[in-house]
DNA sequence: TCCATATTCAACCTCTTGGTTGAATATCTG
DNA sequence: CAGATATTCAACCAAGAGGTTGAATATGGA
């Protein structure tokens, strides 16, 4: 079977895995940064947050702006829209499945509810 | 700088990163399944959907009830409670930075009008 | 024009991931 | 009770992830 879901859905969730992306993103939704900006805060080295930068924008989630030798990185949040349409789906069918599960058992306890006032009439 | 995100939503996060393990999270949305049941469907070994299973477990997305030689397996939506909270957050001030980008642009172009009135009306 | 700054590239390393196979374990059934 | 079924365990493998270091490249500034 294969999964189906857009590849932009792989790329976004994968690149989403990471904290330290995450962190970025966080960053970026504040300000848009240049990279040795965005690498201060970090405990790595600047190469390593310069290859987190391009997973992000290979997933569409970070935009790159070049000025000389200066690149300003800004958040694109328009392929967050399919994580959140996927997210609230599942949970829309959770919910959905739960609603009816009490809505179940909420019959079962009005049958016995009647049977029992039945059962105390004829005793 | 370390990334200020709940143990959880790193794990929920790296447990969605992968199409096979949102195909699973989707098969189970409809209806609880066995482990065999939801393998089935998948080109890889049993113990490979198994693994796949236990990552979504340590998540918190699936929980197990035991019958027997047979696994009952369920969604728990509530992990993702924390995920759409993230990606909400992110898309909120990225729309908000958007708004006010456009604000100031409106802002500007109002100016420009009232100026070139008046550079037509000195002519 | 030389030095500084910004950033990427290349090569490397360790660890993890995602898969396989075969064995082991537990339970069910005829 | 032997064979079938369900599922995990253990060991292995290849590829990729996530980091490092040092070099290379491009641009800016004094």
């Amino acid at each position: 079977m294969e999964a189906t879901h857009p590849p932009q859905l792989d790329s976004t969730m994968m690149a989403l895995a990471d904290p330290t992306r995450r962190a970025i993103i966080q960053s970026l939704t504040l300000k848009e940064s240049r990279v040795t900006e965005l690498a201060a805060p970090f405990d790595m080295s600047l190469n390593a947050v310069s290859k987190h930068i391009r997973v992000l924008e290979r997933a569409g989630l970070v935009r790159r702006r070049r000025v000389g030798r200066e690149h300003f990185l800004s958040f694109n949040g328009e392929p967050l829209d399919e994580v959140a349409q996927w997210v609230d789906r599942q949970r829309s069918f959770w919910t959905a499945r739960l609603d009816a599960l009490e809505e179940l058992l909420h019959q079962e306890s009005e049958e016995d509810q009647s049977t029992n006032r039945k059962g105390e009439a004829s005793q």
